[in-house]
DNA sequence: GTCTATATACGGATAGAC
DNA sequence: GTCTATCCGTATATAGAC
């Protein structure tokens, strides 16, 4: 799958973002009419994502946001009950998302390589329809109270395991070698990671998604086909 | 090389830091006897990276540090102008380090599959044993004035392309195949930054520094030499 | 060399006008 | 629905005592 025919698939846009904050926080927010909502919704949404990628989120004071925004800070309070909630759910509305995403993407009768290919395409792909926001959140991570804490841990851990889990059925079909899958799986989503955490990076050499996917994949398939890894070495304990 | 020996053989205790400090600021720093000096900069260091790595350095009041080093408000301020250059004290020391510890390396006249290995070991073990450094550094990059800021890019910069300089040497030799240098390198590096930004995942799981760096070697080795990647599809073009 | 006390400024949040 | 004006707490940084 291209990146192109991704996008126009997945409902990926600003404004599908804004409507999943809308729907989960319908009563908190004062303004009634859901257009007005929604468009207020996208200003703060895009506002804080610039502000706070550029100096961080506990840098961003109100005035920032009311400025960059266009709303007034009396208004911005009509639509969360200060920094913490915009934070809590802004992260909210992306783990759901992303978590939708992910869950789609390995649900097909795949055999395990192009189930490998498809988990690892969904991703980043998806970070780069997302990009800010999957900035946005490992860079603010720290910042969340201690229950939306875990929540942000589970969500990460839950996307290395979906692809641990296919290199693991692999194995038990025979078409992986015995690599160890928890610490490859492990590595396989630090190369995820590192393309929207260094986004800068990869732009200035023009390094493309699909490029960059075609790669990834290419590495992962041929590590797990191949008998690269130190078949039998022993496997990585979970907790 | 083994962790051990390398920890013995670099300079890399909080004292050796601190040192670094204090030269790079003496004219700066009221105390002048240098015992006194060190250990009140071990104290801030310390204290520092501690409550920074919890809730991030612009939310750690001068309030939050003089509490955990110990120090009044007013002793904080005879080591340094502001929590602007406390940021960058620390950052300026542990950049020249980690440069000297790289360089050093990659001087070896080995061949190229061994060079891979040493500048990976290298990297891995030097951000194991200065991990609340290598945190720090990468996430309160942002926080840093504009020149700082590029010095902090150069350095990230110059790891990969010690290690994209290796693999082409291999390439010119005939030992490493046809792979895209520049990706790879991009790739081992995010290997390498998912150690000291994922401790607490591979804490969890009992994944020591050695079985990380043998694992990491393994795959980049294996990958280089075999012909897995996709010879001469093009390479990255830097800028 | 190190401390306490304080000047000065800035941030979050709210009340109430429009 | 949105804005302006303002309260109050807390932050940085400094002055001057010890």
């Amino acid at each position: 799958m291209t990146y192109r025919q991704f996008k126009r698939q997945a409902k990926l846009t600003q404004e599908d973002f804004c409507l999943e904050m809308l729907a989960a926080h319908r009563e908190d927010i004062k303004a009634k009419k859901q257009r007005t909502a929604v468009k207020n919704l996208e200003l703060i949404f895009q506002a804080t994502l610039k502000v706070s990628n550029q100096k961080g989120f506990q840098a961003m004071t109100m005035r920032d946001l009311s400025k960059a925004s266009g709303l007034s800070i009396g208004a911005l309070y009509d639509y969360f009950n200060g920094k913490e909630a915009l934070l809590e759910m802004i992260q909210g509305a992306g783990r759901r998302i992303t978590r939708r995403v992910m869950r789609q993407a390995v649900s097909g009768g795949e055999a395990p390589p192009e189930k490998l290919a498809s988990a690892i395409r969904a991703h980043l792909y998806l970070s780069e329809a997302m990009q800010p926001w999957f900035f946005f959140s490992y860079m603010e991570a720290r910042h969340l109270g201690k229950v939306e804490k875990q929540r942000a841990k589970e969500g990460e851990l839950a996307t290395e395991r979906h692809i641990a889990e296919v290199i693991k059925e692999g194995k038990r079909q025979g078409v992986f070698a015995g690599v160890d899958h928890l610490l490859t799986a492990a590595v396989i989503k630090g190369m995820l990671q590192d393309w929207y955490l260094k986004r800068w990076k990869y732009a200035k050499r023009r390094v493309s998604v699909e490029r960059y996917a075609d790669f990834v994949v290419g590495l992962a398939q041929g590590y797990c086909t191949g008998g690269l890894g130190p078949a039998g070495a022993g496997e990585a304990r979970d907790e």
